[in-house]
Order: C-alpha cells, then structure tokens, then sequence
DNA sequence: AGCACGCCGACT
DNA sequence: GTCGGCGTGCTC
C-alpha cells in the first residue's frame, strides 16, 4: 500500500511513501505523517492511499502518523484545492492553515559541539577574517547550535563545506534531531480514593497520631464523596505538602492519576443576556434564509444592515434552527479580540457550544479549542479570519460579520488568501448557506448581490426606534479662519463634549493614528525622521518617551537634534491618538478618558475590562483608532468626534475613498444607539468630498453607485480582476532585477492582460527589504473566473526561472489585493 | 524551503 | 592549491 503525501513546501507535487505493515491500520486519507524527504523529515498529509504506484525511484516508508482521526475528507479536500489554486500555493501550504500552529514534527540539523577541541582550533587560525574563523568563533561559545542560527550569526548561507570539514576534524559532529509537538494536551495531576470509605475511617485515629495532614487529606477526599480532585488545588486548600500526598499513595490510601484538561479562553467581558423581541424586517431575513440551513442549499446572501439594525440577533437565530438540524455554524467576525460584545452574546445564548478561536489566544489555547471543534464538541464556532479552517464537519450555516473589513485578507503570509470570498466557496463545498452581513457592504459584494451571484437582503430600520444619528462636517480651514480652532479641536467639538460630559452620557473620539505625533522635521535641513530598517517616518510616542517605526517596531530615544545636520530646530508634525488624549485631558480635567489602540490593549483582559467600565458609566470619554469603529455598542454612547477625516481618504489606492465611507459610517453609527438621539461631528478639509458627503447623507446606495462608475471607468474592481507581484530582497539590485525580469516573462501575455511595468512600493523599503510591485489587470468579461491570470502567472513564474539570475530573490502572489500600495 | 554539489575566479 | 561565491538540481 502507497501513501500520496504533500508537504507544506512551495512545490505542487505530491510524493508516494510506503506504508509499513504496523502502521496500516493508522494511515488513512486526511491525516498527517511523518517522512523522511530528502536529508529531512517533515509533517505532511496524506491526499490519497493506493495499492499501486507508477513511481520507479526509491520509496521510503512513512515513519509515524499523528492523527487517530482524518482533519480532512474528500469534500473538505476540494476547498483545500481550491485555495491551492486560486491563490497560488501548493496543496500543502494550503493544508497547513488546518492545523494548529506549533503541531509539527520535524527534523532539526543541529551541530554538537567538543568546545574545548574549538577553541584550540580557534587559537590555531592565524588569519582572523575568514569565514572559517568567524564559524569557529561562534562555535566556541555554545555545545550545540542550529544550522540556521549559526547562518544568520555570521550573515553567510554556504557554511556546509566548512561545517563539513570539521566534522572530519571531529571538532563537530551533525546530529539530525527529530523535535515533536511544541504544543501539547495539557495534563494536570489528579487525586481520588483507593480504598472504601469504612476501611479508611478504621485506620484514620491510628493514623492522626504520627501524620495529621494525611488525615486532613484524606478527609477532604471523602467529602469528595469519590469523586477526584486536582492534586494542585487539594494541597493549596489543606496547606499541605506534596510529601504527605505521595505517603498516602505509597500507603495505597489515594491514586495519583494524570487527566487531560482543556485549556480555556475565557473572556472577561460580560454582558447580561437579553431576550429580543424580532422585528418584522429581522424576521424576513430569517425565513428566507432558514429553509437553506434545513435543506441544505447553498447560496450566498449579502445583508445589509444600517448599523444598530440588529443583525447579530439574526445571525443567532439562524444559528439556533441549523443547531436544531444538527448542524454546525461558523461566524467569521474581524479581529474577535476587539469585538467581546458579540462574541458575549453567543456565549450567552449556546453557552459551551461556543468555540472562540482568534490570534491572541496561546497556542495551548488554540490547541484545545482546535480539538473540541474536530471532535465534534463544540457546534459554534466564533473566530476571526483563520477560524474559517476550523475542522467542522457538518457545517449549517456561514455568517461573515462585517464583510467589509479589510483583516478578511491574509496579508503577510501565504498563501494571501480572502476568508470573505473563500467562505462563499466553502459554503457551496458544504451545501450551506451564506450570510456576508455588513452596514457598508464593500464594494465587489454589492456589485455581486446586483449581478445576483448574492441574494440582497436588507434591514433598513434601527431596532427599538433609534434614530441614526445627526451628522456635521466641520471645516477646520474655515474655523481656524474664524479663530475657532483650540489646536486640533473646532470649538464645535469641544462644546459638545462638555455637553456631554455635563449630561454622564459616553462620548467617542476617533483619530486613526497612534502615538503622539506622526513625523519628526528638521526646519534646517528639512529633513524627517524616518526608519532605518523601512521608507516610513518615525512616530514619537510621548508615554513611553520614545520613537516607534509603526512598520518593523524598532524603538529609539527620542532625538534632542536632527539626526541629519544637527540642528535644534526640530518640529513635531501629524496627530496621533496619544496626543488627541492628552489635548483632552487638559480642556477636561475632571473627565476620566481611556485610550484604545493597539499600543495600549497589551494584556487580552484589558481592552473587555475597559469596555466593561465604559458600559458602566466608569469612562466619559473613549479615544481610539479604527478600533472604536468596530462593534462596539453602547446605549450610552451620544456623540461621536472625527478628529480628522483625512487619515485615510488621501492614500494613493483605488480603495480609499470607500475605506473613509466605511469607516467614518461605522463609527457614526456608534451614536445613538437608544432612545436619547446620537450626534456627530467630522472634522475635515474636504468637506466637499464626494464620501465625506455620502457619510453625512447617510446614503450608502449613492456612494456605492459613483463608485461603481469610478471602479468601471479607471479599470478596478470589481470589473478587473487583479494580481500583484512582489519582489522583495535585501538588495535593491536584486529585488528590482528580478521584478524586471518576471515583467519580460509576462510579456507574452501582454494582448490578453494589463501589466503595469515594475514599481517600487509605496514603502519601498520595508523591515530591511527592498520591493517591487508589478500590478496585472485581468478584465472579468475576458476571464471571468480569473483563470487565465493565475495560469498567466504560473507560467510567468516557470519562464521566471528559466531566464533570471535572480531566482533566489523572494516573490509573492497577491490574489485580489486589498490595497496596491 | 533546505540541502548538496560542482564550477570558477581570486587569493595566499 | 583551496576558499568562497554562485548557479543548479533534487527531494517519493
């Protein structure tokens, strides 16, 4: 019997493995393997099992298989091809995003070191600046060291024939380690009775005179009345040793036995379960979408939804009728650690059926989640773009939460895939409904539900009444004009937070920016302060008295001079959210203000507990950047400031215009969420701006119809589809040459495809690493599956290789870009 | 992606 | 000669 196995490895090609008789039983389709490939061994999956092969090389055997159950069958399969296919990696890298992070068995080539014979052969060398030399020196610290590290410690990748050459010196020997499973079932030591409870009590007196705390124990344990109790907990709460328990196990009076626990996420943030009464408008949505659950049918939905429109209520409705089918529901949100109200609200109506999965758990955590899902416990899953590889079998139902949201794109690993568009094929994998619900639905799935590829429901009305909220541009030229500009606040704005203030009511002040001020300049030479690792200005953050690259993270102390000629005349430019505070807090002393962006939600507790305060009336004022925009939803809240609409509107990519609709909508539609009437108030130099004027018309269906004309007439979107190369290298040379090169491999194209010439990045220099981006237009009436691109690229990549001198320089496919910047 | 090998110019 | 850079080919 012959296994078909494929690894995580950027080649599209499966290898056949023997089976070993013992290990016939275990390896089915689905599962994961251990194999030697090459000098290696690696992790892989099993895609399919035959009794024959037509491969005439060597076949080794698989070595170990690590799951008693298949992660995949046949039909999940298929989505993994897809992905695979659509955005340009091997069925193994598009395998990978199904398991756990930290899961994998591989081989390690580590070099052991005789130090002492090292430093001898150290003090040997007499030439100093050779490579050999270097190799030497690193080696003499340590007993053992990873090829790669031993590389990146002296910059140079072909060390093999030096390595080689002392292991024939016996200096060093090669050892290839096989390393298992970073992550693990946790196990935690658990106690319980080994004797009856009237043969303990005859011996308890004898035993109180020489070992009173093992009585104590053994007391605790009956009150158990048989059942077992953690060891860690039982000790605690007796104050006992682990000495007194281990007697009493040697005594034969207790058994100390290893149970498995499941490591839990739990969510601070609480709310108090409320029982809705459906409108009319939520009802319609619900019975045209329920017969797809109970009759398995797929079809997509786009649900649009004025914000406050209560569609989370819907989603959990329909969750209800597939759990009453036996079925399992899937709901993509954003980034879940930023939206604990919705994820309460699910816990608080299907209690453990929840599984919540997102980024910020630990690995541990992620892990156990991971498990319960494929073991069929848990029939909620809550997550954020990569729960859509959760292993659920019997799926019922799609929802993704604001479909809009631009963290759907996987951005800096591969394969980039959408977890919005790959829901609707999963959906169509399982027979299931779709649900894409947004209040400003992005532009390509309104495009869709008009072409009818997804059915359009609407919700146009607030629930309970509410009204959407009054909105204002105010033109910061104009009042600074009039003198009624206090720094970066219009006297409109401040007067309504002391309104508001006055009347205990929640205010929101949006500034999408972090830190304090966002370029340092030098009035001599004109210089900023930028990184030195990418082409992006350095932020100074006034808290931690530092400035930050918001692109590689590095941190430096904050310059008394100009970094360039010298001088002293250096000037704070650009606002950031720490300064919006600190502003704040000097117009309103009195008022406790608290600041949400990812600088200071560090600890996963912090952002539940401050929403929590904020809800309670603990917080007057929340400033924040995009963050403030999402999800949250607070009765209280009455006026929500914009501090400058322009952060996003005047980025160079066709997409900006609509980012600034969506998000100043979202975050307008944070007020008035109640009874008490909601305000807000934009401040902008464009007020004329065509999204600036949708967002104050409140009129979606208007912005969404000049954008569409705009996308059809520059080529965008959703009437093209597009492609972005990436060539990234530490030399500038070698990333433009191979981005040069991969543009004459796409030359035969060039009738049926638009190619942009190679560009530098608009961060051309990012974390140390040059880029280049060529950007190819494929028209949807030509290729409207997008096929002829992604082979245009394939063979690209192949001709790629046949004509470069720069094959080792890095690329990267970019399916459907969420930005070309 | 690793890892190994083999070619070739530039050095003691 | 041989060191180190670089290109190429292979992985069941």
């Amino acid at each position: 019997m012959f296994a078909e196995v494929v690894f995580a490895l950027p080649f599209r090609k499966a290898f056949t493995y023997e089976i070993p008789s013992e290990l016939k039983k275990f390896v089915k389709e689905g599962v994961r393997v251990v194999a030697p490939f090459g000098k290696r061994t690696l992790t892989g999956f099993v895609v399919k099992i035959s009794k024959t092969t037509q491969v005439k090389d060597e076949i080794k055997q698989i070595r170990e298989v690590l799951d008693d159950e298949p992660i995949f069958n046949k039909t999940l399969l298929k989505f993994y091809e897809w992905i695979a296919d659509y955005y340009l990696c091997s069925l193994g890298e598009a395998l990978k995003l199904l398991v756990p992070q930290g899961t994998e068995v591989e081989s390690k080539r580590k070099i052991s070191i005789d130090k002492n014979f090292v430093q001898q052969l150290l003090q040997n060398e007499n030439k100093k600046n050779t490579l050999r030399y270097k190799i030497l020196q690193e080696l003499s610290t340590r007993e053992q060291i990873t090829f790669s590290t031993l590389q990146k410690a002296v910059g140079k990748k072909n060390i093999y024939s030096h390595i080689r050459n002392l292991v024939e010196e016996s200096a060093v020997t090669v050892i290839d380690e096989i390393e298992g499973a970073k992550v693990k079932p946790k196990k935690v030591k658990y106690v319980r009775l080994a004797k009856d409870v009237k043969e303990l009590y005859s011996t308890l007196p004898e035993l109180d005179r020489r070992s009173p705390k093992q009585v104590k124990l053994l007391l605790v344990l009956i009150e158990a009345k048989g059942k077992s109790l953690p060891a860690a907990e039982l000790l605690h709460k007796t104050e006992t040793s682990k000495a007194a328990l281990d007697s009493l196990e040697k005594k034969g009076f207790v058994e100390i036995f290893e149970k498995e626990v499941d490591r839990r996420y739990k969510e601070h943030y609480e709310e108090v379960h409320q029982e809705f009464v459906l409108t009319e408008q939520q009802n319609k949505v619900i019975e045209e979408i329920s017969p797809k659950i109970k009759d398995s049918v797929f079809q997509s939905y786009l649900l649009h939804g004025v914000t406050g429109s209560g569609k989370t209520q819907v989603y959990i409705e329909l969750a209800k009728i597939a759990l009453e089918q036996n079925k399992s529901v899937l709901i993509l949100v954003p980034e879940i650690s930023l939206t604990p109200q919705i994820t309460s609200r699910f816990y608080n109506n299907f209690g453990d059926l929840v599984t919540v999965l997102h980024s910020r758990m630990s690995a541990g955590e992620r892990f156990d989640s991971w498990r319960r899902i494929h073991k069929g416990k848990s029939r909620i899953v809550v997550g954020a773009r990569s729960a859509l590889f959760a292993p659920i079998f019997k799926l019922g139902l799609i929802v993704v939460d604001e479909e809009h949201d631009a963290s759907y794109k996987q951005q800096d690993m591969i394969p980039k895939y959408n977890a919005r568009d790959s829901a609707v094929v999963l959906g169509s994998i399982h027979n299931c409904p779709v649900v894409l619900g947004s209040a400003t639905p992005s532009v390509e799935s309104r495009y869709n539900a008009e072409i009818g590829k997804y059915k359009l429901l609407t919700l146009p009305l607030r629930i309970d009444d509410a009204k959407l909220p009054a909105i204002t541009l105010v033109n910061v030229n104009a009042e600074r004009r009039k003198g009624r500009m206090d720094n970066i606040f219009s006297r409109t704005l401040l007067d309504k937070i002391e309104d508001r203030l006055k009347k205990k009511e929640g205010v929101i002040i949006l500034q999408n920016r972090r830190g304090f001020s966002t370029q340092i300049y030098c009035e001599d030479c004109g210089e900023i302060e930028m990184c030195e690792n990418c082409s992006v200005p350095m932020v100074f953050h006034i808290n931690k008295n530092i400035i930050q690259c918001h692109y590689c993270g590095l941190e430096k102390p904050v310059p008394n001079a100009c970094t360039h000629c010298g001088s002293i005349n250096i000037k704070y430019f650009g606002t950031g959210t720490e300064r919006v505070e600190d502003e704040l807090q000097f117009y309103f002393p009195n008022a406790r203000i608290s600041r949400i962006d990812s600088d200071s939600i560090t600890r996963k507790s912090y952002l539940s507990n401050l929403l929590l305060s904020f809800g309670k009336g603990e917080i007057d004022i929340l400033v924040g950047t995009q963050m403030v925009s999402k999800g949250l939803d607070f009765s209280r809240v009455t006026l929500v400031g914009v501090i400058s609409a322009e952060t996003t509107l005047w980025l160079p990519d066709f997409r900006a215009d609509e980012r600034t609709f969506q998000l100043l909508t979202q975050v307008a539609g944070r007020a008035g969420r109640s009874k008490i009437a909601g305000e807000v108030i934009i401040q902008t130099q464009n007020e004329k701006h065509f999204a600036l004027q949708k967002v104050l018309q409140n009129d979606y269906d208007g912005f969404y119809r000049r954008e569409i004309v705009d996308r059809e007439r520059l080529g965008y979107p959703p009437f093209t589809r597009l492609a972005l190369i990436e060539t990234k290298d530490k030399s500038d040379q070698k990333a433009k040459g191979a981005a040069i090169d991969f543009r004459k491999a796409l030359k035969k194209f060039e009738s049926h495809l638009k190619i942009s010439e190679p560009t530098t990045a608009l961060i051309y220099k990012l974390k140390g690493f040059y880029r280049y981006h060529i950007l190819i237009k494929s028209s949807r009436k030509s290729d409207p599956s997008g096929k002829f691109l992604r082979r245009a690229v394939i063979e690209a990549f192949t001709e790629f290789n046949r004509i470069s001198r720069f094959k080792d320089v890095k690329l990267f496919y970019d399916i459907d870009p969420q930005s070309i910047m």
